[in-house]
DNA sequence: TTGCCTCGAGATCA
DNA sequence: CTCGAGGCAA
C-alpha cells in the first residue's frame, strides 16, 4: 500500500481517501446504493488508517477513521440549545384534527377549509437529538433533554453510519456557517431482532423494545459499545441557522437535508387541507406494520415558513404542527387486587394490581386507579377482567371493564375506613375527591414520605438515602421525624442490612453536608401542602427569612403572584401547628443554617440581564411589559446584541427575531414572558437547574 | 410507570 | 456477583 501512495504526497492522498470514503458512506447508508463492495470500501479505510497512523498530524476531526475508537467519557456534559428542542401537541381523534386546523386558519385568517397546506410525516417511536454542522462538519450531537439543555453525545452519535461527518454541497457553494439539524434516532426491526439474538447468544438479557435499545445504546460510555449497535436516524427540523437561509416550506427542508446528506424519511406527503391529512393517517397508519420500524402516529406540519412564523409557538410546542397518534395498543388482563396508597399528606391513592401484561412495549403490573369516583364511574371490581393501555405514552391506565367477563365473585372496591397503615380513621371531605388519613406524622407511612421528600435532591439533597434506605429507617423506629436523620451514627447504620463501614460513613457525611443548605430548599423540604418548588422559591426570595415566613399572614402569602388563597391558608395552617413547629424548630437545633439575606443585600432577580422586545403582545403593552421587567432589575434594549439575554417575541415581531437567531439568542413567546413576570424565582430555578 | 445505564459498595466464593 | 441509588427518556 505503502508503494502505490508513495508517488502521492501524504496529505493529497488522505484528502482523497476521505473524500471517496465519505462518498461512498453515503451511497450505502443513505442512498442505499453502494457502488463499491465492503472488501474494497475497507480496502480505502485501512489505507486511509495506515496513513494516518505514520502522519498522524493528518488526521482532521472529521475523518471517517475518527468516527470509532474514541475512549470512553467519563460523563456527560450538559449542553444548552441555541434553540429550544419543542414538543408537538398531540391529537386523538379526527374532531381534534379539525380544532386543530380551525385554529390554523383563523390565526392565519384564512376562510376557506382546505386552504392550508401542511406536511405528512411519520412519528418515530425513539429519542430527538440535534446534530450541530459548523462549516459543514459535525460538531457536536445531543439528546433533547428538557427541551433546553440535553447530554453531549457527539461520541455516540459518530458512530451511527448515516450520520454525515460533514454535510454535502446542498446545491451552495458553501455550508453554513452553523447549520443545526433535528432527527429521531431509532432502531429497526430487523436490526433489533438480530441485536437481541446476538444478546441472548452471549447469554445476556435482551431488550423489551427498539425504542428502549436505542436508548440505552445512546447512553452508553464507551462509544464501542455503542457501535456495536445498529442505530438509525431520520431528520425532520432545522435548528439554528446561521449563513444560510432556510427554504420557504418544510417539505423543501427536508429535500434539503437530503442534499445535504443528511437522512430524511422518504414516508412524507404533502397534504391540502385537513380531509387529505385524514386521508394520509389512514393510508400511513394501514401500511404501519410494513415500514419496518416503530411508529406512533403522523406529524402534521403546516408546510410554509411563512405561515409557520405567523402561527408561532406556544410555550411547550409550535402552534403550527401537531402529531396525530395512534390509537394506543389495548390488552386485557386481570385485576388481582386493589391496594390503597398514603402518601405524604395522607392521600389515600387506589392502585391497581394487574397480572402482568405486556402492552406498549412494556410490561405493566400496576396502575394508578386516581380515587373512588373513578372506581365507580368504570365500575372497576376486583377479579374483572380490565382493558389496560398506556395513555399518552407513558402512564398506564385501566380503560374499562369487559362487562361480559365479570367472575361471580368479583369484590367490590370499599374505600378502607381505617388507614391500611396506621389504623387512624379515614376522611373524605364533601368537596374532595380524595379521602385522606387523619393519622399526619403518627402514620408510619406519611412519615416515610415525609423523609423522602425531606431527603430529595431538589429538597435538601441527601446523597444516599433512596427510598429502601428511608423505609428501613421508618420501620425501624430509627427515623421519626427529619430532624432525626441529623442524630443518626455511623455505629447504628452499621446494624443495617447492607451497610458497611463506608455506606454508613458515607450516609452520615452526606446527611451533615446538607445541614448546609437555602431557605428554599428548606421550606420546600418541609412538604406543606400545596407548596412546591417554585412556591418555596417565592416565599424565600421575598420574605428573606424563616422567621418573616412564619410571621406572615394569609394576605401577606397571597399578596404574592402565583400564590393564592389555598396555600396561603396551608402554610398559615402549617406555622401555626404545634407538631409542624416542633418539627422546624428541632431541625433547627440539629443545626439546619441557611444564609439569610436582609431586603438590602437582595441582589434583584434579572440583574445583569438584558432583554429585547418585539412584536404585539396581547395580554399587555410592551410598556407595561418593559416597566415590570425593569423593577425585576432587568434591563430592556432596543437592539439584539451578544449581550442579549434573551427577545420576547409577539406577535408579527421584526427583524429582530432574525438577528437573535443568528447571533444564537434565545426567541420565546409571550407566555414566556408573562411566566417571567409572574414567577421570576421559578423561572430561574429551572434555568439554573 | 417502566426500562435502561452507571456507579459504589456489600456479599459471596475461591 | 448483586443490590441500591440516581439519572434519563418516553
Amino acid at each position: 500500500m505503502k508503494r502505490f501512495v508513495a508517488a502521492v504526497p501524504a496529505a493529497a492522498r488522505a484528502a482523497a481517501l476521505r473524500e471517496e470514503l465519505h462518498e461512498h458512506l453515503h451511497r450505502y447508508h443513505v442512498l442505499d446504493a453502494p457502488t463499491i463492495d465492503d472488501a474494497a470500501y475497507d480496502a480505502l479505510f485501512r489505507e486511509l488508517e495506515s496513513l494516518e497512523a505514520e502522519h498522524p498530524e493528518l488526521v482532521v476531526p472529521d475523518s471517517p477513521t475518527r468516527r470509532v475508537g474514541a475512549a470512553p467519557l467519563e460523563g456527560f456534559e450538559t449542553v444548552r440549545h441555541a434553540q429550544p428542542m419543542l414538543s408537538l401537541a398531540n391529537a386523538f381523534s379526527a374532531t381534534e384534527m379539525l380544532e386543530f386546523d380551525r385554529r390554523t386558519r383563523e390565526r392565519l385568517e384564512r376562510e376557506e377549509p382546505g386552504s392550508v397546506r401542511y406536511i405528512a410525516e411519520p412519528k418515530l417511536d425513539g429519542l430527538a437529538v440535534s446534530l450541530r454542522y459548523e462549516a459543514g462538519v459535525l460538531v457536536q450531537g445531543a439528546t433533547r433533554g428538557d427541551g433546553t439543555t440535553g447530554e453531549n453525545i457527539t461520541h455516540n452519535l459518530l458512530t451511527i453510519a448515516m450520520i454525515p461527518q460533514r454535510l454535502r454541497g446542498g446545491g451552495a457553494a458553501a455550508p453554513p456557517a452553523v447549520l443545526e439539524a433535528r432527527g429521531e434516532v431509532f432502531m429497526k426491526h430487523a436490526d433489533f431482532a438480530a441485536l437481541n439474538a446476538r444478546m441472548t447468544d452471549a447469554g445476556q438479557p435482551a431488550f423489551v423494545n427498539p425504542r428502549n435499545a436505542a436508548a440505552g445504546s445512546l447512553r452508553q460510555l464507551d462509544p464501542a459499545k455503542t457501535a456495536e449497535r445498529k442505530l438509525s436516524i431520520h431528520c425532520y427540523g432545522l435548528g439554528e441557522l446561521v449563513g444560510g437561509e432556510a427554504p420557504p416550506t418544510q417539505s423543501a427542508t427536508l429535500d434539503w437535508l437530503g442534499e445535504l446528506g443528511l437522512p430524511v424519511n422518504p414516508e412524507r406527503e404533502v397534504c391540502d387541507g385537513i380531509a387529505a391529512c385524514d386521508a394520509c393517517y389512514e393510508a400511513l397508519g394501514a401500511r404501519r406494520a410494513t415500514l419496518g420500524y416503530d411508529i406512533d402516529g403522523v406529524v402534521f406540519k403546516v408546510d410554509a415558513l411563512a405561515e409557520q412564523r405567523e402561527l408561532g409557538t406556544r410555550s411547550r410546542a409550535p402552534r403550527w404542527a401537531i402529531a396525530r397518534k395512534f390509537p394506543a395498543e389495548e390488552v386485557e388482563t386481570r385485576l388481582e387486587d386493589v391496594e390503597f396508597q398514603v402518601g405524604r399528606t395522607g392521600a389515600l391513592t387506589p392502585v391497581a394490581w394487574l397480572a402482568p401484561v405486556f402492552v406498549g412495549g412494556v410490561t405493566v403490573a400496576r396502575a394508578t386507579l386516581h380515587n373512588m369516583d373513578e372506581i365507580a364511574r368504570k365500575d372497576v371490581r376486583i377479579g374483572d377482567t380490565v382493558v389496560v393501555r398506556r395513555a399518552g405514552d407513558v402512564i398506564p391506565e385501566v380503560a374499562r371493564v369487559v362487562a361480559g367477563k365479570r367472575p361471580g365473585d368479583a369484590r367490590e372496591v370499599v374505600l378502607p375506613e381505617a388507614c391500611p397503615v396506621c389504623g387512624s380513621p379515614v376522611e373524605r371531605p364533601d368537596d374532595e375527591v380524595k379521602a385522606r388519613c387523619t393519622g399526619g406524622l403518627a402514620c408510619a407511612a406519611q412519615r416515610r414520605e415525609a423523609i423522602r421528600h425531606f431527603a430529595h435532591r431538589r429538597a435538601m439533597d441527601i446523597e444516599g438515602l433512596g427510598d429502601k434506605l428511608v423505609g428501613q429507617l421508618v420501620d425501624g423506629g430509627l427515623v421519626r421525624a427529619p430532624a432525626d436523620l441529623y442524630a443518626l451514627g455511623a455505629r447504628t447504620l452499621e446494624t443495617l442490612p447492607r451497610m458497611g463501614e463506608k455506606s454508613a460513613a458515607n450516609l452520615v457525611a452526606a446527611i451533615a453536608r446538607s445541614r448546609e443548605t437555602t431557605l428554599a430548599r428548606f421550606l420546600f423540604a418541609l412538604g406543606i401542602r400545596d407548596v412546591g418548588e417554585s412556591g418555596a422559591a417565592l416565599l424565600a426570595e421575598r420574605f428573606g427569612s424563616l422567621e418573616a415566613v412564619r410571621a406572615a399572614d394569609t394576605d401577606a402569602f397571597e399578596a404574592i403572584d402565583d400564590i393564592g388563597p389555598i396555600a396561603a391558608r396551608r402554610l398559615v395552617e402549617f406555622f401555626a401547628d404545634p407538631a409542624a413547629a416542633a418539627v422546624v424548630d428541632a431541625l433547627l437545633d440539629a443545626g439546619i443554617t441557611f444564609p439569610e439575606r436582609t431586603l438590602e443585600t437582595i441582589e434583584p432577580l434579572l440583574a445583569r440581564r438584558t432583554y429585547v422586545l418585539t412584536g404585539t403582545l396581547g395580554s399587555l403593552t410592551r410598556d407595561q411589559a418593559k416597566e415590570r421587567l425593569h423593577r425585576l432589575g432587568a434591563k430592556v434594549t432596543g437592539g439584539v446584541s451578544k449581550k442579549t439575554t434573551a427577545v420576547f417575541a409577539g406577535d408579527a415581531p421584526g427583524s429582530k427575531v432574525t438577528k437573535a437567531e443568528e447571533l444564537g439568542v434565545p426567541v420565546l413567546d409571550e407566555a414566556a414572558l408573562v411566566r417571567l413576570l409572574e414567577s421570576p424565582a421559578a423561572v430561574l430555578a429551572e434555568e439554573g437547574s
